[in-house]
DNA sequence: AAAAAAT
């Protein structure tokens, strides 16, 4: 307890706030020592090479307690892994620690059933008669234990798309909560407003017989909310805060309603997007720091399916002491979901595939999401397809919050089957009915030389096949460089994306087939 | 040759 203590004043005036001096400072250093990080990382992620199945896969996360070394690194970076023999060693140490991890002198045992959790009767009968689960997921089982159990470690979780880890952080935030203090206690960051509306809707159900209530960004501002509206006078006496990063900082700080020392949780969906430069960073880190000042006594969780090489680093390094579970990316592009390429010859013929091939299909089997690049092809193709007649909606963050809420409503009821999106929908959203993803653009960086971009990749062709549903995924391409941004996912995921051709009757009903869904 | 949130 001592130490949990000792740890928390390290927390208070340490790591966070020494971030934002040396911001600058940040980044020559990712370049500077990424090289020496990562070969530690490799040997600390030590997983296995050849896997069958999903379940197996699930089998080869690593858990590691990095507290030690975290703190050892902070002292003394210069006794970072540097020889092939401490490498062995460090190996061998990550092997152990995946059947024993420890939180001081806890051991976490994965936990096989909801009861073993200590979870009030209330939380487990929403669990069970709202959202009908029955038993722990894979990463549920191993996560959940060292979210509830004290000493509460900060955690960062790796897991894949739609294996359930909003379950993971929405039972971590309820089981910490006590209904009976009328004060925000667990907060949830998330990257857009569809992904914070749903993930309310998770908190609401699992909540029901608890007494917690929710307050989100998402219904702050409109009248016609789902739960009730928060008025930009009022304090927030609501227990469980769910929001975009930009308007959860204005709440903290100008509008002085949403009081942070109560905060015992702090939960990042998303965490990859929400701690990356390019993403959220800056509103993120500042959450955090001001959530450590006010109490310095905050859990934080960090979940994603993707990692990238340097957030990962930045996130080990930022989140203090902080036990982590992370997943090879060649592990990552589940089986569940076939893909596909499609050479077009010209970009018409993207719209002649949509249109005589993907559309007739689409519409027996379950939904389709349709990803594009800009707001503006998001628009375009949409009008171009309803022009010709085909029904289908469209998704991007230049709508209005409601028309926002009210093509995704339609797609929710299942009334559209066919949506075309930009990336506003490329993480988090969850509709089991979705067995099509159509790349009807290849993602990739925004700036030359346009690479592609590979999380963005696997979070869009997981939209499908959500919790070991089947699933499959297109991709259109016209130019050369599409052809070697594919080359380039297939190798840094070490897949085979199939070739389909564009102009036969029959080639796509018959992958359809293959993949298990015609 | 970007998207997201928000100012």
């Amino acid at each position: 307890m001592a130490e949990a203590e000792k740890n928390q004043e390290v927390a208070a005036d340490g790591l966070v706030p020494r971030l934002e001096k040396e911001e600058k400072e940040e980044d020559e250093e990712v370049v500077s020592s990424s090289g020496k990080q990562e070969e530690e990382q490799q040997v600390v992620e030590k997983i296995p090479e050849k896997q069958e199945d999903l379940m197996e896969k699930l089998e080869g996360l690593t858990v590691t307690n990095v507290a030690d070394k975290a703190e050892d690194m902070a002292d003394k970076p210069e006794t970072v892994v540097n020889s092939e023999r401490q490498q062995l060693d460090a190996a061998v140490e990550a092997e152990t620690e995946i059947k024993k991890v420890m939180a001081d002198d806890t051991p976490y045992t994965s936990a096989k059933t909801f009861e073993e959790l200590n979870l009030s009767p209330e939380l487990l009968q929403g669990l069970y008669s709202e959202m009908k689960f029955e038993k722990p997921s894979k990463i549920q089982a191993a996560t959940l234990p060292m979210i509830v159990t004290p000493p509460y470690r900060n955690l960062i979780a790796q897991a894949h798309n739609g294996s359930g880890k909003t379950t993971c952080f929405v039972l971590g935030m309820l089981s910490r909560v006590d209904p009976k203090l009328k004060v925000p206690q667990a907060i949830c960051v998330c990257p857009t407003r569809e992904l914070v509306i749903q993930n309310e809707a998770v908190v609401v159900k699992m909540a029901k017989y608890t007494g917690v209530t929710t307050a989100s960004t998402a219904n702050a501002d409109s009248s016609n909310s789902l739960t009730h509206s928060v008025s930009r006078r009022d304090r927030i006496v609501d227990q469980v805060i769910i929001g975009t990063p930009g308007t959860l900082k204005r709440w903290m700080t100008r509008d002085k309603i949403l009081d942070t020392r109560s905060i015992k949780i702090l939960v990042f969906d998303e965490a990859d997007q929400m701690l990356d430069q390019s993403g959220f960073q800056d509103d993120s880190m500042r959450i955090m720091r001001d959530i450590d000042r006010s109490q310095g006594n905050c859990q934080v969780l960090l979940f994603s399916a993707t990692f990238g090489e340097k957030v990962k680093q930045f996130a080990l390094r930022t989140i203090p002491r902080a036990n982590y579970i992370f997943v090879e990316k060649e592990a990552l592009s589940l089986d569940a979901i076939k893909q596909y390429k499609i050479h077009c010859p010209n970009p018409g013929a993207k719209i002649d595939v949509l249109q005589n091939r993907i559309f007739p299909a689409a519409e027996k089997l379950g939904q389709s999401i349709i990803f594009v690049r800009t707001r503006q092809s998001a628009s375009e193709l949409h009008k171009r397809l309803e022009a010709d007649g085909y029904k289908c909606t469209s998704i991007q963050g230049g709508l209005s919050h409601e028309e926002r809420d009210h093509v995704i409503q339609e797609f929710r009821s299942g009334e559209t089957k066919i949506l075309i999106a930009t990336d506003v929908l490329s993480r988090g959203f969850d509709q089991a009915q979705v067995t099509l993803v159509i790349n009807y653009d290849i993602p990739v960086k925004s700036v030359p030389p346009y690479t592609p971009e590979f999380e963005t990749y696997l979070h869009r062709i997981g939209r499908s096949g959500r919790f070991g549903r089947k699933g499959a995924a297109f991709n259109l391409l016209v130019t050369d460089q599409d052809e070697r941004n594919l080359r380039k996912i297939e190798q840094h995921f070490n897949i085979m994306i199939s070739d389909v051709a564009w102009d036969d009757d029959t080639a796509i009903e018959k992958v359809l087939k293959d993949a298990g869904l015609a």
